[in-house]
RNA sequence: GCCCCUGUGGCGGAAUUGGUAGACGCGACAGACUCAAAAUCUGUUUCUCGCAAGGGAGUGCCUGUUCGAGUCAGGCCAGGGGCACCA
């Protein structure tokens, strides 16, 4: 019996691609292009688990749409600047180039051991002065173009990574990486104007129908955009207004109290002529976004002496508060509270004993009883206690009450965003340099693009906190390119978001002096299928669809959206092990017991296991993909990625399932290699009559074909790779015997080896050299199936009993549904079933099922 | 709190989209080969009553629609995820 030896025979096809160049691609106008791109690692040390199941799914797809006939531009690079590199520069000494470089040369060494169809000529790190000169350009059109701007801005200062973070980047009020507490301050920072796009970003997301629901809702939530009005109330005793936004103008006859947020400009006046306020600003001010108490916080607040005057009720004036609850960032900074309407604005009405007005009736209640005691109304009705509003639908009363707004002047209709500008500059040394030259005559200069790159000095040293590029002799020292005199380069780096937000895109003509090459960008973009991880959908995926729109107002791509199809797949989860004391345990350094538990290899201690978990360092629960694939080889660790749980789903790594995936592959191996002898040579002709069997046989290979490409279709592979199981199994089973059976078999078996080509697509390369071909697999077209084989002759049908199912008949297909009655009828389980009684109703569905009523 | 998703054997999961529930794999059990083991092969494997033939129950729970519900509707329960003082 020969055995498959998985990495001779890896190792020879990897080769062999590679000197044939099978994957090198270039624009071809003639033929449909299919751009598959995964989402690029950052070289953080080795490939993991997760890389294998993204790049695994990512190549079936791309070998699949080549099979098919497709230019298929499937690249690979490194999203390589990034905090990591600084920390081990800081920790161990190594310079972040050289961390990052030999990681990159690691990793690629291990993703080339996957065997993926991958065009490595177009390679990019977004770290290497290649590829970030021409972002920098970028930066530089995008601020001719009024996409970028420079704001001071209240920050969120990580105080551990000593650096400014995004909103998205702060969770639960720490930051994303350190999990510090935030702490906020003011900088000069520079901002990209995604909100430009709001609407845009918002609208096409219906079109993106190729996209997960999932994250298509995220999206729109991130975005969150509502209609309302903004309101200007007019401050008793001054000429100015104060500008508040609300959702709710239908309720302003309910309004009792206007706030404002802590850092409102107002609320800064106010403080200096009253320590009071001061006091409770600086309070809100320390607490900032940053506490988890958000939740359980009390409404507070505190009165400024202003109040300002109703817009409908001239006599009414509502006392303005400096409150905890209201936000900066969001609309105006301002709120009118109408408490009868809102549940905070309820909390705080009772809090400080203001009115409590109701002015939306609900449907069911009546006008004169109707009172809000702890519970704020906050759905549909009809307006009441409104003068001009009243009787009016919620709906109707906003319209009434902004045009009414509009006609006085005091206010107008409002569209508001939750999305904010995307602050883009980092106190970092390993990022993208800003192009900007500050001059304390002309302000902030854009470098000229003769001048680009600005590269990072190599020249640094990690020895103390904050930005190296700050403290570096000359680096920051130039000239104004304006005025000629001296002038300082800002010493921030973009957010590492901004790299990976136009990376597609360069994959396209990777090594132009360009940006991008229109003629190139023009063939490959969009993106037909984008693949990577759920914790990406919203920060990502939105920054590329705003870059890509930004690159499209600034003429260098003629599509807004970047990826038209995106696939978000699972994680990849192992059990957790901990030793008696509670410390987690290595996989390797445990075996399971027979009774299913689990102790320690080397001293025989008791292990608890726990339940199956995302592979990380911290609980040790990890597979390195190297050790699996220098055992098994890479097409079983493929084959077992794409077994038994669909890709979208977390799945969990068991040994039990890499030996099942390696069995596969040698039962694969041996059904072909057993049976070459007995086959009749590859040019034979087909036999003029076949037996049974044989035709039977040749029915289940043709429907596997179709199915099967079905499946890989629509990213189904656990299902794909269900019937390749079943056609194997029918192959194993097959005797040839009768003259034509032989012929029938190599069919199948070529068939078969086509079929899971893209899953393993090494074994499958010598399995068809084995075959007696000449040409690669990869260059094989995909199969089609014969459709007169598709179909059956005969069907089963299932015969029921008043929905209970009795028996089964065996018909020919489409037979007509008065044969299906009467074979159906004379079954004597149905007989039994019927007991005696006449058939009330029989309902014959064609080639499925006979349903008798009694 | 708001929004979304998911619940099927011991396990991962199939089910032609309202038509034979449990494909395929893992695990387990039995057998064959072997001096023995590994590897391989052949069976069995939702639960339950029964020696069997054959019944009964069954897709988180409860109601409903239908000739027929894992699939549709309403209401619960459980688990997971996203957002979160957003006016």
């Amino acid at each position: 019996m020969s055995r498959y030896n998985a990495q001779e025979t890896e190792e020879k096809w990897q080769k062999r691609w590679e000197e044939a160049g099978c994957f090198a691609v270039k624009e071809d106008p003639a033929r449909e292009k299919y751009y598959v791109l995964e989402m690029f690692p950052y070289p953080s040390g080795k490939i993991h688990m997760g890389h294998v199941r993204n790049y695994t799914i990512g190549d079936v797809v791309a070998r699949y749409k080549r099979a098919k006939g497709f230019n298929v531009l499937h690249p690979m690079g490194w999203d390589a600047f990034g905090l990591p590199a600084e920390n081990a520069a800081m920790e161990r000494g190594v310079h972040p180039a050289r961390w990052t470089y030999e990681n990159i040369a690691t990793m690629r060494a291990q993703l080339k051991l996957m065997g993926l169809s991958l065009d490595w000529d177009r390679e990019i790190a977004t770290c290497h002065p290649g590829y970030y000169a021409q972002q920098q350009r970028l930066f530089v059109d995008m601020m001719r173009a009024g996409l970028v701007y420079r704001k001071e801005s209240s920050v969120n200062w990580d105080p551990v990574d000593q650096t400014v973070l995004a909103n998205e980047q702060v969770i639960d009020g720490k930051g994303w990486r350190s999990g510090a507490a935030i702490e906020r301050r003011k900088l000069s920072q520079w901002f990209f104007k995604i909100t430009a796009f709001s609407d845009e970003l918002l609208a096409a997301l219906d079109g993106l129908d190729r996209w997960p629901e999932k994250v298509r809702l995220m999206q729109r939530n991130w975005i969150g955009r509502s209609e309302g009005a903004t309101v200007q109330f007019r401050i008793v005793g001054r000429d100015d207004r104060l500008s508040v936004f609300t959702t709710r103008p239908d309720t302003l006859f309910g309004a009792s109290f206007c706030a404002l947020a802590a850092n409102h400009p107002l609320a800064a006046e106010v403080a200096r002529s009253n320590p009071q306020a001061a006091d409770f600003i600086a309070e809100c001010n320390r607490l900032g976004t940053s506490e988890e108490a958000i939740e359980t916080a009390e409404k507070r607040g505190i009165a400024t002496g202003l109040a300002v005057q109703h817009p409908f009720l001239p006599e009414l004036k509502l006392p303005v508060f400096i409150a905890n609850f209201v936000l900066m960032e969001y609309g105006t900074g301002a709120i009118f509270g109408c408490p009868a309407h809102d549940q905070r604005d309820l909390d705080f009405a009772r809090r400080y004993g203001l009115a409590v007005v109701p002015v939306v009736l609900p449907p069911d209640a009546d006008a004169e009883t109707f009172e809000i005691c702890d519970e704020a109304f906050t759905g549909d009705g009809r307006a009441f206690n409104s003068d001009f509003l009243d009787g009016l639908e919620v709906a109707e009363a906003k319209r009434a009450a902004i045009d009414k707004l509009a006609a006085q002047g005091d206010g107008e209709g409002k569209v508001q965003y939750r999305l904010r500008d995307w602050g883009i500059s980092r106190q970092r040394y390993w990022g993208c340099p800003i192009p900007v030259i500050h001059c304390a005559g002309c302000g902030p200069q854009a470098v000229p693009v003769a001048d680009l790159p600005v590269r990072l000095p190599e020249d640094v040293t990690f020895d103390r906190p904050g930005n190296p590029l700050v403290h570096h002799a000359t680096w920051k020292q130039t000239t104004c390119p304006n005025c000629g005199g001296a002038a300082e380069r800002d010493t921030d780096t973009m957010d590492t978001f901004v790299d990976s937000a136009w990376y597609f895109a360069r994959f396209c003509s990777p090594r132009a002096e360009t940006p991008v090459e229109r003629d190139a960008v023009d063939y490959w973009l969009p993106v037909d299928q984008y693949i990577g991880g759920i914790e990406h959908a919203i920060l990502h995926l939105l920054y590329a669809r705003f870059f890509t729109r930004a690159l499209a107002a600034t003429g260098h791509v003629g599509v807004s959206e970047p990826f038209a199809g995106l696939f978000t797949q699972g994680m990849v989860c192992h059990e957790t092990y901990k030793d008696a004391e509670g410390k987690w345990l290595f996989p390797e350094q445990i075996e399971k017991t027979t009774e299913g538990g689990a102790q320690q290899l080397d001293s025989g201690a008791v292990v608890t296991v726990g339940r199956a978990e995302k592979m990380s360092k911290s609980k040790r629960n990890v597979v390195d993909p190297e050790a699996i694939i220098s055992t098994f080889g890479a097409d079983t660790a493929r084959w077992f990625m794409l077994s038994d749980s669909p890709p979208e789903r977390d799945m969990e790594w068991t040994d039990a399932g890499v030996e099942g995936a390696w069995r596969f592959a040698q039962r694969l191996w041996r059904l072909v290699t057993e049976n070459l002898a007995a086959l009749p040579a590859k040019e034979a002709p087909p036999p003029a009559a076949l037996s049974t069997a044989a035709q039977q046989l040749r029915r289940a290979v043709h429907k596997t074909v179709a199915a099967c490409g079905d499946d890989l279709e629509q990213f189904r592979f656990n299902r794909g790779v269900a019937r390749i199981y079943e056609l194997a199994n029918s192959l194993g089973g097959f005797k040839a015997v009768a003259p034509g059976d032989a012929w029938v078999l190599r069919e199948g078996l070529e068939l078969l080896v086509r079929l899971a080509g893209p899953m393993m697509p090494h074994l499958c390369e010598e399995l068809w050299t084995q075959l007696g071909y000449g040409h690669f697999l990869v260059d094989e077209p995909w199969p089609t199936a014969d459709p007169a084989l598709v179909s059956d002759e005969q069907v089963i049908l299932a015969v029921q009993v008043n929905g209970k199912k009795r028996a089964t008949i065996t018909l020919p297909v489409d037979a007509e549904e008065e044969r299906a009655k009467t074979v159906a009828l004379a079954e004597p389980s149905v007989q039994r079933a019927m007991d005696g009684k006449e058939a009330r109703k029989v309902i014959v569905v064609r080639n499925r099922i006979v349903n008798v009523v009694v």
